[in-house]
Parts: C-alpha cells; sequence; structure tokens
DNA sequence: GTTCAATATAGACAGTGTCAAGATTGCTTG
DNA sequence: CAAGCAATCTTGACACTGTCTATATTGAAC
C-alpha cells in the first residue's frame, strides 16, 4: 500500500518525491515572475505552484520569502561585481575620457539588462530590514569595495591627488545609481537617451577626475 | 430631532456616521504608517481599525490602495516643488557655487525628511504599474518643468551656451535622486557624510556649468 | 417632508506568508 | 544488507490582506 505503481522509479515522467534541483529552479523561476509581473506577481506559492511543488516545499531551502529575495540579489551583487571589475581599458594604459564613457554605459546597460535584479540589490525591502543575510552581506560589501577600489585606480593614472577616492566613488555612484533607478523605475522613459545620458555623465565625470587646464574658446 | 443627544455637535466624544474628515486623517495615518513601519506595515485594513472605522470605509475616499498611495504621493510632490522652486540666491544677482550647494544641500534634505513620500513618488510601485491618478500625473510633471525651468535659470545667468539644460538637468537630477535614494533606502549608513556629499555633487556640478578657465597649480 | 447622493457598514471570497505535524526518500554507519 | 537519521516534501491550519457586493445611515437640496 505505501509503494505503488506510480510511486518513483521513472525519473522522467512521473516526478519523484525529491525534486533534486530545487533550490536553483527556485531562484530562476522567481527572477523570471520578477522581471515578467513585477514584485506584486512574485508569492511563495505561486512560485511553488508553477514549479510543481507543494506550497511549503520552498521554505527547505529557504527561510522565508525575504531569504528567498537576499538569494536573488546576492546572485546580482556577483554579476554587477564582474561588470564593475572588467577594466573598461587596456591593462597598464592610461585612464581616458572614452574608457570611463565605456563604465558608465555598462553600469548603466548592466542595471536595466538586470532590472529585476537591480531593483532587490538596491531595494529598501532589504536593506531597511536588518534582516540580511550573512552572505549578502559578505557580497554586497566585496561589490562596493570593487567599485571604490576601481576609482582609486583612476585616480592613480591620473595623478589627481585633489580627489578624494571615497567622496568621489560615493558621488559617481550616486549619479550611475541615479540614472539606472529613474530608467528601471519608469520615470525617465525615453530610452533612446539612455546612451547620450550616460555619455553625458561620464563628461562630468572626466572633468572632476582630470579638470581642463586651458581655455578653449 | 434628527440630531440626537449622541449624533453631533458634541464633535469631542462619540463618533457621527459620518466621520466629516476622514480623506485628510486618512493621508495622514497612511503617512505615518509609511514613516514608522514600513511599506509592509502599511494596510487598508489597519488604517481603517487606527482611524476607527470600517474596513472598507476608506474605498469611499480612494478606489483602491493605489490610489492612495498615488494621492500621497501627490502631497509629496507638491511639497518637492516648493523646494525645488524657492531661489538660493539672492534674485537677480548672478549664480555662485554656494547657491548650487544650498540647493542641493536642501534636495537632499527634504528627501531624507520626507522619506515615506520620496519612496512612494519615486518608486516602481507606482510609475510601472500603470495605473497614476490624473492629478498625480499632473503633479510631478510640474515638479520636474520646474527643476528644469531651475537650471535654464542658471544656464543663463552663467551665459555657458556649452551646457544643454536638458541633459544637465537629467544627469543632475539623477546625481542628487542618487544620493537621496541610497540614503533614504539605508544603503549610506554614515549620516554625518550626507553635508559634505552633498558639497561634493555641488562642486561636481558648479565644475560643469562654469569650468575654471586657469591652471591653479 | 421627500428625495438623493455621499458616506458608512457588515459579509464574503480569493489570495498571501508561514507555522506545525506527518510522510517519503537517499546517505551513512553498523 | 539493515537500521537509522537527516534532508526533503506533503497536507492542514491560522491570521492577515485587498476588494467586491449589498445594505444602512446621514446631510443637504428641492
Amino acid at each position: 500500500m505505501t509503494s505503488h505503481p506510480e510511486s518513483a522509479s521513472c525519473p522522467t515522467s512521473e516526478k519523484p518525491y525529491h525534486h533534486g534541483d530545487l533550490r536553483r529552479q527556485i531562484l530562476d523561476e522567481a527572477a523570471r515572475l520578477l522581471r515578467e509581473e513585477g514584485e506584486a506577481g512574485l508569492s511563495m506559492r505561486k512560485l511553488a505552484q508553477n514549479l510543481g511543488v507543494s506550497r511549503t516545499a520552498p521554505y527547505h531551502h529557504f527561510a522565508d520569502k525575504q531569504a528567498l529575495l537576499c538569494g536573488i540579489a546576492e546572485e546580482g551583487f556577483r554579476r554587477l561585481r564582474e561588470v564593475v571589475r572588467t577594466p573598461p581599458y587596456i591593462e597598464g594604459a592610461e585612464i581616458s575620457e572614452a574608457a570611463v564613457r565605456v563604465f558608465v554605459r555598462r553600469y548603466v546597460q548592466f542595471s536595466i539588462d538586470n532590472a529585476e535584479y537591480y531593483e532587490l540589490m538596491f531595494g529598501a525591502r532589504l536593506w531597511k530590514s536588518q534582516q540580511l543575510t550573512e552572505s549578502l552581506t559578505v557580497e554586497a560589501h566585496n561589490a562596493f569595495k570593487v567599485y571604490i577600489e576601481q576609482i582609486r585606480v583612476w585616480q592613480q593614472s591620473i595623478r589627481n591627488p585633489n580627489i578624494d577616492p571615497l567622496r568621489f566613488a560615493q558621488v559617481s555612484w550616486s549619479t550611475l545609481h541615479g540614472m539606472s533607478r529613474l530608467l528601471i523605475d519608469g520615470i525617465y522613459l525615453d530610452a533612446t537617451a539612455i546612451n547620450v545620458m550616460s555619455d553625458t555623465a561620464a563628461k562630468m565625470f572626466w572633468q572632476q577626475l582630470c579638470p581642463p587646464s586651458q581655455v578653449v574658446s
């Protein structure tokens, strides 16, 4: 009576009791739901249903919804770190305005291409909750550190002692973050202007890093 | 005779059937809940209960929760407009870096002092919903227009034809918005650095508006 | 004084996060 | 190979949410 014909042993058709890859699939499906339906469209129950498991199955992989969101954000930070780290200039060569331009465009593009991650990564939902996962905290601080390091490299390349790397990092990141959010949240609607805006920001950064020494006019 | 002992005429003790000032009180209590408990702490039911009315009473003043949020955001935009509009410099006098500094500090301070409003005003919850109230849309666009107008005044005061007002408005607003969000969302934690950051941003803006024409060193 | 629109109410429904208790499985250790 | 154990999955239950419907009360207009 306990185990009958349809029980298990047929991994392809009938689902086995143990899913095997659930955690991974939860993360992916959750991101998909976020992207396609927004935060309101993501619920633990719908998630479970879409994956064909019971409502409470996800709770064996994430303590609660908050922990799941932390898990998604964590992946986002790993991706972002790669974007920030990849040098936009030829190794060893001096930094240029073009390199800054590439960097800015790359950041903004990342935030748009990974909007559902970005919103979580920097949303009040996580940061004001005081319930951040240990691993998320680590991953996030890593990303920040990489950014500051990047700025420091620029500064040293430029040899401009007037720049305080921390301050410049804070303000420039604010600009990137602000642009990203305004685009993601649907306040800046004109998507065709993204690159122009990015380049304007890059020019502003560049004039900070390397102020013009001559009058042009 | 219509008015019985407990009916009206005694506004202090027994509640009359018609509340009289419900819409106003809903807006205030909602903002209070948002501020003290965050978005998760705001529910239509709790709101009604706190005000001593039935669960569905608020629905006679706001079509749904979304409309209520729009109402709150609308008030925020009205406040913001005043902040942006108030000239930070002596009327008629030429703009100065100090004036820009005042402007930046004022914006950031507004976003912090009215964090619960700011989050709604620029949150995806409203802007991506495609369900903005008519009046909110108007109010928001007004705020944007005032900002751009402000930039245009600066540019004309400076007489720098190299500045494209629209572009500069977009990027500078991104910086202000980014700083505000990072502070509000609890990512930038060091509140003592707010003014320093603001001033760094102001300096960056100023160098854009009015690039130094001489080498200092 | 009657009528009407504005405002308030209780009842009901589907949906949510998540806790508790029990069922099923695969790995480990004897 | 057997037993046991921890990981995994399940159903049941609870309190809470937004919001629809139908009903009741009121202040003001005619």
